[in-house]
DNA sequence: ACGTAAAAAGGGATCGTTCACTATGGTCCT
DNA sequence: AGGACCATAGTGAACGATCCCTTTTTACGT
């Protein structure tokens, strides 16, 4: 996973000092508090620093000042949900020897994209790992510095690392539900962006294709559950599914919702499926047939794979499906013929 | 808050090699491998490292080896629930130029206080904010080192932030409830290992006392939905309250399931409330009364705190409710008397 | 033109560790 | 006995930045 890469040192204070022609000191204080140089200087000094690209070790910087600039939160590995998955990345990491630092990274892909180049570049990561879509343009500026980035749910043109993107038990659950006598189908996706998404509609479309059974449509959604109401809302009354496979199970919570406000019984009218297996599904009425997923093993195989990258060694991969489908009841046979409740 | 507490210096390799009679290298080679040292020495070594609780500085280490031994994590701010507050604090640390880390620690109490120790020591941390509850008896040993520790949702004996734990929304849920005519409440807890579930148990204790309406009790339960469905489960059926208070919106589908499985209808027989406003229950039906709470801000209160205490400044506070009570149908009158679905 | 003070820039030490060598002393072999 | 070799321990120099202090340059008033 390349990481013989490191042909450039990285550029230090000394070096800017050298193509400035000033002292590494004077450097040092411009970096510090832009003050104190005389207009020329300070031109000449930016301009070395831009000309190297030159940032500032922040390691080094810590020994002297004994500061490191850095706060830790602990996070609470209880009921929340991505915290699973963080669990078994960091107890992964954790055997290997290494640190986890868990950055939170806001505002969307662009902001996210800037965050990830900075943090590569501050020095202080031997490996990144990104779970969240970052710009495929990300990958060309890394490569010259050390960092190695994987992710789980990536553009597609990075490495991504696969597992969480795969949506076969999406197949599984549409043979079960076209077994159960379905044959009319809709699928809400997720937001685009996510190769999760994206994979699990392309999977819809195959099995719908390689069933032969009909499919209503996908409805492009964004993984909320305002998109799974719009879905069934924008639903003409003749083109009426019987199943409805869902991206997640907030989208599935609002297809049930825009079915009933249709006048339609789920499982009775429509069975509806989500992913994630969220605490809340199994109390819902109707319970929700959903996906439940490894996330620890999720996390953990995933920071395996960045070990084994800095490593150049292979991953021990892990055996066995990372997926359980979890029936409850919003799925259930297709009403026969006639016997559909009225509805719009 | 503490800080001027920096009492000792950390003890350095040197002095470990002083207290020794040997040198650093000698020490250094003992902290690397546990080989190549005559028994004698090593034991002279192994005993000063006692003596003085000397720890490697991790920043020094880093930077004679170019290796950091930390990977960044970053998270995706998307519709997951805790990165919220994590937003917050991240954002709030940035701007006062600290990088955040989220350091996620698996396990029980132990195991994560053990874990705030180690972090603590490992002298990479200016200050650490915790949002999970950790032993009382962690605050003595941390005394003596650096680290500043707040958080959101200790123990009584620690600086808490008292936030999250103001349970003032479910004050006026049971006041606005009562005015609609319930006088015949139930609480469903938390955990009582957080303060939050604690702070929520007592204010309903004292708001039910001091209305005068009638408390059939209160389940001791552990944020989990089962613990909802049990409590009500467990309710003799000539103690059948018309209100029920959760402790979180989990809870709260759990009492749902619970009644619909006694038959009672919600919210005509039954009113609940949850706490959270986790994403589904608005898509759920009926839809869950809920409190949203600011994580984005309670994050971000949180962290200015810990930043003003490693200042020594007073935090500037948020003004403004943290919570807006968000009614929905799982809330309504009570039914009139005789008009109770007959149940079980 | 000169002295003086302030501004600007530089020199060298230093933070705590590890690395690449070197210096011991002892053991074993020829 | 002499040397090769190993195990053990020590020396000095980095790593890259900042800090304290000194030196040089500039500005300014007389």
């Amino acid at each position: 996973m390349d990481g013989a890469d490191t042909a450039r040192r990285r550029p230090t204070i000394t070096d800017v000092a050298r193509l400035a022609g000033v002292s590494t000191q004077t450097v040092s204080r411009y970096l510090r508090f832009n003050g104190g140089l005389k207009p020329a200087t300070l031109e000449r000094v930016e301009k070395a620093i831009r000309e190297l690209d030159y940032r500032p070790n922040l390691v080094a910087r810590s020994m002297r000042t004994r500061k490191t600039g850095r706060l830790a939160i602990l996070m609470p590995a209880m009921a929340f949900n991505p915290s699973r998955m963080l669990a078994g990345a960091g107890a992964t990491a954790q055997d290997a020897g290494f640190f986890v630092d868990v950055v939170s990274a806001g505002g969307g892909v662009r902001a996210r994209s800037d965050r990830l180049l900075e943090l590569a570049d501050s020095g202080q990561y031997e490996g990144i790992l990104s779970l969240a879509p970052v710009l495929p343009a990300v990958e060309s500026k890394l490569h010259q510095r050390t960092a190695v980035v994987i992710s789980a749910d990536f553009d597609d043109e990075m490495r991504g690392i696969g597992q969480l993107a795969d949506a076969t038990p999406l197949m599984r659950m549409i043979e079960h539900l076209a077994a159960l006598g379905h044959s009319r189908f809709l699928h809400v996706a997720g937001d685009a962006q996510f190769a999760s998404a994206r994979a699990r509609k392309q999977s819809y479309l195959e099995t719908v294709e390689r069933l032969g059974v009909e499919s209503v449509g996908v409805f492009d959604g964004d993984w909320s559950g305002e998109s799974g109401i719009e879905a069934i809302r924008s639903l003409p009354s003749r083109a009426r599914p019987t199943a409805v496979i869902a991206a997640n199970d907030l989208v599935a919570a609002g297809v049930v919702r825009g079915a009933r406000e249709r006048g339609w019984d789920v499982p009775g009218d429509l069975s509806v499926t989500g992913w994630d297996n969220a605490g809340v599904g199994q109390f819902m009425t109707p319970s929700l047939t959903t996906v439940d997923v490894e996330l620890e093993q999720l996390g953990s195989t995933a920071m395996a794979k960045l070990i084994a990258g800095l490593r150049d060694s292979a991953p021990e991969m892990a055996e066995g499906s990372l997926f359980r489908i979890v029936w409850r009841e919003s799925t259930a046979e297709p009403p026969a013929a006639g016997r559909l409740s009225r509805g719009r």
